[in-house]
DNA sequence: AAAAACGGTTTCATTATTAAACCTAATTAA
DNA sequence: TTAATTAGGTTTAATAATGAAACCGTTTTT
């Protein structure tokens, strides 16, 4: 009867779901990307409710996301390398999200940070370097 | 009381989680990639209850992700244009699932159809083609 | 010293998820 | 041709997750 299932599974989505795929999570990821590191900041952005908030970022923390360090008796999350390195899911999903979804207003987005222009649009590369479309993959799943 | 809220929101990260952010969701899409497009073999591979998956495939033909196609009074679910627009971000969550959790036993794969081998790591690129770490990037925020 | 803010925890109501039973139409087996 | 089975769901009732608001101790500001 519990929600998630999938911590052993074969299938690398399916086991990084069961990290990330919880309804907060990214974007808590995101938020650190932004640079948020305080509990309040998080609340405040994100207009989650602080208990879920609270038991998020244990988990996020627990599953070597975020790691805590307390500076000045006030404790500040920060991403750690496993967490940093969901940055190619979080620009590959934003991009789908600007082509195939619409925004009321004009909102974040992710830029270079030299030239501050939008980033390059995310391609699908073949081990001898082939662009690959959607129908140049296979999928290989064990049941099947 | 309701569990989203990011339909219009300004952030394209926060719109994609709207649609592909539910639980099953990028799993059913997995599974189509694989070519699954019936019911039960959906519910089948994903061990899922069927009034949830029921409802999941439903808001997603909603949502554009599915069609579904009636086959000899046998409904199909097929992926469109903006559901397979997600092959990316499945290839990139699969790394990142690949790199940071571990499997029990060694399982699903994606890989180049032409030549059957893993693909190549996924690289975030500036606007002028140079490589992207995570230092490289800004994200820019409406309400910071 | 008093007041406000930070970082949560607790409580209780609402919503989502689940397993299991059930149902109807279509297909297969006898 | 009938009977049994399967596919594709829907319904029901229990459990788990989520949410808003109140509360609480500590820390910071006034």
């Amino acid at each position: 009867m519990k929600r998630k299932c999938l911590e052993g599974d074969g299938c690398p989505v399916a086991r990084a779901l069961d990290v990330v795929g919880d309804w907060w999570t990214l974007l808590i990821i995101r938020d650190a990307f932004a640079g948020v590191t305080r509990f309040g900041d998080f609340q405040k952005h994100l207009g989650v409710a602080k208990n879920i908030l609270a038991t998020r970022l244990k988990d996020m923390v627990e599953q070597g996301l975020l790691q805590t360090s307390e500076v000045g008796a006030r404790s500040e999350y920060q991403l750690t390398d496993k967490g940093r390195a969901l940055m190619p899911v979080l620009v590959t999903l934003a991009q789908w999200g600007q082509a195939y979804t619409e925004p009321e207003e004009v909102g974040a987005q992710v830029l270079d940070a030299r030239s501050l222009k939008p980033l390059r649009k995310v391609e699908i590369l073949a081990e001898d370097g082939r662009v690959l479309g959607i129908g140049d993959i296979v999928t290989q799943m064990p049941g099947t």
